[in-house]
This record gives structure tokens, C-alpha cells and sequence, in this order.
DNA sequence: GCCAATCGGACCGAACTGGTCCGATTTGAG
DNA sequence: CTCAAATCGGACCAGTTCGGTCCGATTGGC
């Protein structure tokens, strides 16, 4: 129950990118020592994002990154999912490979994916805008978390 | 964002045992053939959630294990820190052991804090009596997960 | 046409998880 | 009282994934 370093650091990151996002491209070596994070690791990290098409990628001289959405509308759980696969709490969750022993018999089964919808909509509820303010502003923001009710009834 | 297969195997373990909470005293090996997890596996899992003091246990002959509370008093939450430790998506959540070489200068570090509790409150708003019924019924129990949305404000 | 800067993917070592095993301890029977 | 069976408890080891590092491919500028 304890997410990635990389799905960290990829958060990290891109707070520090939706900072400055009026500003010129940025390149995985800005980010790096803007936010602390390896730069071999930060080169990783800018594609993977890439590839999940958060990040848009221009190579050569002058070029970098740039997010592809604006911030209110990327979630944690887009980051999540962009760097460490499908959120799936449990493998017969993951549609794709269902490769459980106790798959047939399991009783518990019809109930992870309701758990699993409700901690996905929590993580959905938190835009990168969100992160990127200030803690103390903009508390009632928060409502949309709301949705983990809707899912579960 | 993967819970271990432990976990998981606890909790199906933990949702067999409180179907058959009236009888006797279970024991590891037939909670295994019971549930089709591997017996060493749940001998380990009967050693951790005892630790826990979510079972209670009785060594020697015709000993065995029990629930140490009602289901309806032990949620997944419990059952998930039992198993792989306090429930901590990053390190700096975590206050034993705050180790991040960015602990210093980290913007999102506040955050953190309250979407841990999120999760956290999602998975805590699921009971074991409600894992051990039957999906189909009982569907407006879930109303408890609502305080997520007072989490966050 | 050449060069420099940047992304992209391949490679390797370390830590953790998951699985297996055997010993410590207690009860019940004889 | 002694023995033996049954059970929990913790130590041990292989497999896999994660995190970090490196170099090559590609593009734009001069
Ligand atoms: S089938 Fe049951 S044991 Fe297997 S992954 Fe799903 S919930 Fe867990
Ligand atoms: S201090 Fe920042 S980078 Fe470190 S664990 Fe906390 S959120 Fe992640």
C-alpha cells in the first residue's frame, strides 16, 4: 500500500512544471534541479509521462517538455497510472491478465472492484492544480471527492 | 499502488473465518483448504494478524485461532496495516521513518498528508461483515465512506 | 553539413516480496 | 506422570520487481 518512488518523484515534477507552465519549454535537466530529483531518474521519468501522453515531447537543440493538458485537468491518478501501470489493488482487478490461483472460488472477488473504484475516485478527486496551490487556499475545493459515495452505493 | 498478494490472501482468509465465526476454533490448515491458499502461506499470515491482535490465538493440541472482535469491528484498513505495515503511500507520511532526500525543500509534501488519510478512510469504511455478505445485498451500508469527503474539507 | 542538446530505450545491481521449512510450546490421552 | 500429537512462531532462501545508471538515436540550430 505504499506507491512507487518514481510515481513520487513523477508528482513531484510535474507540480514544479505546472508552476511555471506560462514559461518557455522545459527540459528534463530544469526539472531536475528545480526539484531535487536524480537527473538520470528525471530523464525516466519525462518519458514515461511522455509516452502516457501527459508530457508533449519535442527533441533536438531547444527543445523539451510541455504538459499536454492544463492542470486542473491531470489527477493523481493519471500520474499514477502513467507510471506505474493500471490501478489495480488486486491482480483479478486488472483486466488483463486475471491469472489468480483462487480465481474461481473466490468469494471476496465481486467486492474489489467497488473497493477498487472508491480508493481510484479518492486519488481522481485531486487535480495537479490542486498540489500545485499553496496548502492552506482553496479548501472547499475538495468536493468532488464526493463521487467515492456515488461509486460505492 | 498494488497491495501485496498477502494482503489479499489475509483478507479472503479473514472473510472465510468470519462466515464460520459461530463454530469452533479454526485452525491454519483448514482456513487454507478452505480458502485454497497455500498452508506455509497462511501459517505466516495466522502468525502476522495474531501479532496484529486481530486473532486471537491458542497453541498445543485442538488449539487454533479466533476472531478477536466482531466483523463488523475489523475493516480493511486494519487488515492491510496487520499485514505489510502502516498505511503510508509516500515516506514522508510515514513518521517513523522520514528519509526523503527532499524532505527539506518539497512543495507537495503537505499534501500528502491529506490524501493518505483519503485512502485511508476509503479502505477503514469497509467492514469485514460487509466483505463476508453477499455482494448483491446490502448495498446502502455503504454509506460510511462519506466521511472521505469530510477528510478533505 | 556539422554540432550540440535532448529524448528514448537498453542494461545492471539492490531491496523487497512470496514461498518453504523446521523448531518451540502447549494440550490431551494413556 | 510421561509421551505424543498438533499447532503456532520465527528463521531461511529463491524469484521478481524496483530504482538507478548508462549510452545510442533523433532533431533543430548554426
Ligand atoms: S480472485 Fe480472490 S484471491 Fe484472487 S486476486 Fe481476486 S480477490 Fe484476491
Ligand atoms: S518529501 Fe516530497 S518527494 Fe519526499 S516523500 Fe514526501 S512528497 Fe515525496
Amino acid at each position: 500500500m505504499r506507491l512507487s518512488s518514481l510515481a513520487d518523484y513523477a508528482v513531484v515534477m510535474l507540480t514544479a512544471a505546472a508552476r511555471s507552465c506560462g514559461t518557455a519549454r522545459l527540459n528534463a535537466t530544469l526539472l531536475a534541479e528545480q526539484t531535487g530529483v536524480p537527473l538520470p531518474t528525471a530523464q525516466k521519468l519525462v518519458s514515461r509521462l511522455s509516452a502516457a501522453g501527459l508530457l508533449e515531447s519535442a527533441r533536438g537543440t531547444g527543445g523539451g517538455v510541455r504538459l499536454s493538458r492544463p492542470p486542473s485537468a491531470i489527477t493523481l491518478a493519471d500520474i499514477i497510472e502513467a507510471v506505474e501501470g493500471p490501478i489495480a489493488l488486486t491482480t483479478c482487478v486488472d483486466l488483463e491478465r486475471h491469472d489468480c490461483a483462487l480465481d474461481g472460488h473466490c468469494q471476496v472477488k465481486p467486492h474489489w472492484g467497488i473497493v477498487n473504484e472508491a480508493v481510484r475516485g479518492a486519488l481522481a478527486s485531486v487535480s495537479l492544480a490542486r498540489l500545485a496551490s499553496l496548502p492552506s487556499s482553496d479548501h472547499r475545493a475538495a468536493m468532488p471527492v464526493m463521487a467515492v459515495a456515488e461509486v460505492l452505493n
